[in-house]
DNA sequence: CCCTAAGCGAGACGGTACGTCACGTCTTCCT
DNA sequence: AGGAAGACGTGACGTACCGTCTCGCTTAGGG
């Protein structure tokens, strides 16, 4: 079946190291402070091994990070109450984007992808897209139950919740609470609507 | 009165020449592509001149960015229709947003702002706060108005907003029709909520 | 008798390929263009069978310029005539340096003994030291048939012999006809002395 | 007069230090045993400094030697009798060449040379090239002088001279008086011939 | 006829050096 | 003083090579 598998295997050690190594370097210094020297270093591993493994930086970060939350499953929990969903799943995210670890690795995933092109479109695709698709999906079962407007742009408002995210957290630095509640604002908001 | 204006002027010439070249680098290499060496060169400038106007590349690149747009006014229009001004804020924006070159642009502003954090700050400072300063105040007038309810959390929709924006911007490329769509989606969800 | 000859004996066709390899890569790149890798890929063959039969490039080096030539064999001719011997075992060697590919060989020789004391000692036992004793060898016949004075200093003579080709070889570009000329000066110099 | 005067001038302390430093290193552990990084240490300058100055290894090491032999002349002496200033000229060299370091750094100059046809062109200008002319030269006024046959080779001649030593300094490691004694033969040998 | 030792191709791996690029500071001369 | 030119220390970049290693497969001789 695998056709090609010859050669001494690559490392599973390694590879853990390298995005171990990788992710410390990220939280303790930032996108800038990495460098594939430091992270070689601090993975007890030769420069190339890194290379031979990442093209670039970019990447490397991109599936350090990944690895770090991805689970696969973006999911929306479904109890049959869209709007307690989505408080829940927002809430949820404002718990992990209250620490600074976490902060400084989705920062430094925007980093990559506004740097490269192709680390951004590697990025939607992995990551940005599945969760949007996510939002979306849990937004038309709304639908279906009736308790979202079924002429309701739900791709917009999708746009405007994981925006709205990402923009707190590129932009300010917040206490969990403060971001929970501002979350709550842009659910109700969104929900509700704020015209007379 | 000024209080030192000893020795030979700063040339005005010089400080546009370098700002004109530092966009062009943007707009055909991205941040990566800029170089304090390749802007002093392409603006036909030392070095040192480059460093005696800017510390470092990120203020000199949010300098040249934001010198393209900002009049230094980001004020909404007010015509009396919130709505109706909010709409026309956000088609101009779908509108510049749609050339290649602004978005280059923009994304080179992210860049610099994801990977250092006083960098951030500083571009929060100059341009992002400005801008949600400026969205707020117009709904705040819109709420006076009588055309916002009065218990809207402005904040909340303004990075609900701005951060639809934001994120598409980042995320995807598309062409001028479809951003500017999506853009009336988010306005017509927000105002009018999605909820039944 | 062979102690132990188990296992898979060693191929002698790769033996020849991996020399052929390494001549090949010498004449076009010259000794820095050699390296275990390129020798192995050309020769078709994994880098550690290379490693298996020499341990570091130097000798290497060494043998396939060695097998080139040696015969193994470097005794001179002996005619009963001492002085066209020399003639003779000069001009084949001043036909052999003319061609640029043997140049090339001789001064990836030179530059392997030149970088390291132990390729030195090595080379010298395998080549340079046979050459030599073969050219005194010679002498001291021509001593014993009455050609050569009783007096003379074999041995200095030698290195005036082997040193003048050495440095002629080194030195300069020449073409086959210019070496031979040179060299016969060689001979008629030291046969005659160069003294009123 | 000097048409582009612009800039930082170099630092001489700088070239001293760099060429200081790869002395020591090719004493110290052979052409081989020398990198730039570990010259640009050493010299306690940054690598690309170095390369600023010298585009590699070879040339570099070139200068370095040369800039501890060559006071410019290589006039050999002339005191009237050409076999005593030969014999001085030789045993000059013979002491010169006895010590460890001095053959360390002659080594190197054979191994730059031996590594690129262009390095060898260089060395052998300024170097090689002029101690031939300067023994030629030698020779030729000990044939006005009616000291040396005018039917001599004198190219010839100093071949085998200069072969002779630099077969004896790259072959062997011998000491001073052993060197001293052979070189002395070389002399007798080609002054009076060997032949009966 | 299997068993075991070695050869062999392939390629990962830790190192070291390479030569280049970029950053921000500095020194020099010129205006 | 401003400015052009360019040297300089620092450090990252991505590549090449060295010599070792770990795989799976092949090729022999020995039980």
């Amino acid at each position: 079946m695998s056709q090609s598998r010859r050669g001494r295997p690559r490392s599973a050690a390694v590879h853990e190291a390298i995005l171990n190594a990788t992710r410390t370097l990220l939280v303790d210094a930032g996108y800038r402070g990495v460098s594939m020297d430091k992270v070689a270093a601090l993975a007890g591993v030769a420069v190339q091994t890194v290379y031979r493994r990442w093209p670039s930086k970019a990447p490397l970060v991109v599936e350090a990070v990944m690895q770090a939350y991805a689970s696969g499953d973006f999911t929306l929990p479904d109890t049959g109450d869209a709007i307690a969903d989505l408080t829940t799943w927002m809430r949820e995210y404002a718990e992990i984007g209250s620490t600074a670890e976490s902060v400084a690795l989705i920062r430094s995933l925007a980093a990559a992808a506004a740097e490269d092109l192709t680390d951004r479109d590697t990025l939607y695709e992995q990551l940005t897209g599945r969760v949007h698709d996510a939002v979306c999906h849990r937004l038309r079962v709304g639908v279906s139950a009736g308790q979202i407007r079924d002429d309701a742009d739900v791709e917009a408002a999708t746009d405007a919740l994981i925006g709205a995210m990402l923009y707190r957290t590129l932009s300010v630095t917040a206490s969990a609470q403060e971001t929970e509640e501002r979350y709550r604002g842009v659910i109700d908001a969104l929900l509700q609507g704020i015209s007379t």
